[in-house]
DNA sequence: AGCGTTACCCGCACGC
DNA sequence: TGCGTGCGGGTAACGC
């Protein structure tokens, strides 16, 4: 599942292997997977253009032409952009192309098909257009701040914080209050932080804001090193990344936590498997403003929601079918790299 | 308006 | 062997 840290690897690799070089031609295999244009302005637009550099906004890898063009690529689940010599045998998941004019080709490579292209104009500011007009509206305009940059200071992070009244799990999840993160790294920064996924934002002391902005600040930091997890489908155009080695909960339902040997447990929120130490990451209770008699005791049985409440029951702990099976497969790759 | 939830897209691999 | 189901990013639609 590409998040920042694996989207960062791509575009970075991407911007060494084939900065510089030219399109000879691009073609859309399946145009589902193409947002904007359609498929034969696509074509049109994108041969003859020289690739200027490559970087990374939220989970979008962007790829800047010569001419004023971004193609936007967002791998989804199962996306990979891959280089390789043209006479490589493509198999059925490719759902585009891009010839190159030195006799390689990139391919947009795609299992689910979850995957999406978009070729878009540059705006003025360097951003990308919703369309191949430069004078339309950004594309991204929506996201919040790249943890990464300076601009993600602990003050912006905790007046943000304040001001929102969501769980701690979806809000990190939302794009639009911080981009780049997914379950995966949500999971672990909460793990790291010592906040419980149903925690309400608004709640945290400053401390913990502050726990929460370095423990994402670190992670990613981290995670970029390390070129990101390779789990199940994601592979990076040049060679796989060994995050997945360090992360502390993602998908250890059932397995002692690393720092206080409890039991991670799993559960479901939001449609999304949640991993955290319920022991470490304890749910603040009896914690309120001066005056608040609401936040007495909000334990997250008593809240709304049938999927939470169901979700934290005692049965739902420990891994999944699916988990296990994943769990499975790492083993069988790591055992066989030895 | 903000929050939570579901459906959607898709293929795979699980359990039964 | 074959069928039903969960998984998951982002977005849209919906309800409260």
């Amino acid at each position: 599942m590409p998040e920042l840290p694996e989207v960062e690897t791509v575009a970075r690799d991407l911007a060494r292997l084939v900065g510089g070089a030219t399109i000879h031609t691009g073609r859309i295999i399946r145009a589902a997977n193409l947002s904007t244009p359609d498929t034969e302005t696509f074509a049109r637009a994108i041969a003859g253009r020289r690739i200027e550099g490559v970087r990374r906004r939220a989970k979008w890898v962007l790829v800047d032409l010569d001419g004023g063009l971004i193609l936007m690529v967002h791998l989804r689940m199962t996306g990979q952009l891959i280089v390789l010599p043209q006479s490589a045998t493509p198999d059925r998941y490719v759902r585009a192309e891009l010839q190159l004019n030195d006799r390689r080709v990139i391919r947009f490579r795609d299992v689910r098909a979850f995957g999406r292209l978009a070729l878009v104009a540059r705006r003025a500011d360097g951003s990308p257009s919703r369309s191949l007009d430069p004078r339309d509206d950004a594309a991204l305009s929506g996201h919040g701040p790249e943890p990464l940059e300076a601009t993600f200071t602990v003050s912006r992070f905790t007046s943000d914080l304040k001001r929102r009244r969501g769980r701690l799990k979806s809000l990190l999840l939302d794009q639009r209050f911080i981009a780049g993160l997914g379950n995966i790294y949500v999971d672990e920064a909460l793990w790291r932080a010592r906040l419980h996924p149903l925690a309400t934002a608004a709640s945290l002391r400053a401390a913990e804001a502050e726990r929460l902005h370095s423990a994402i600040v670190a992670l990613l930091t981290e995670a970029v090193a390390a070129r990101g997890s390779s789990i199940d489908d994601y592979t990076g155009p040049d060679g796989d990344g060994a995050m997945q080695e360090r992360l502390a909960v993602y998908q250890r339902g059932g397995q002692p936590c690393l720092r206080c040997g409890g039991v991670i447990r799993r559960v479901l929120l939001g449609g999304r498997g949640t991993h955290f130490c319920p022991r470490c990451q304890p749910l603040p209770r009896g914690r309120r403003a001066a005056g608040s008699k609401r936040d007495l005791m909000p334990t997250a049985t008593t809240r709304r929601g049938p999927r939470w409440s169901e979700a934290l029951t005692e049965g739902s702990a420990g891994a999944t079918a699916a988990e296990r099976a994943a769990a499975r497969r790492r083993a069988v790759r790591l055992g066989g790299a030895r």
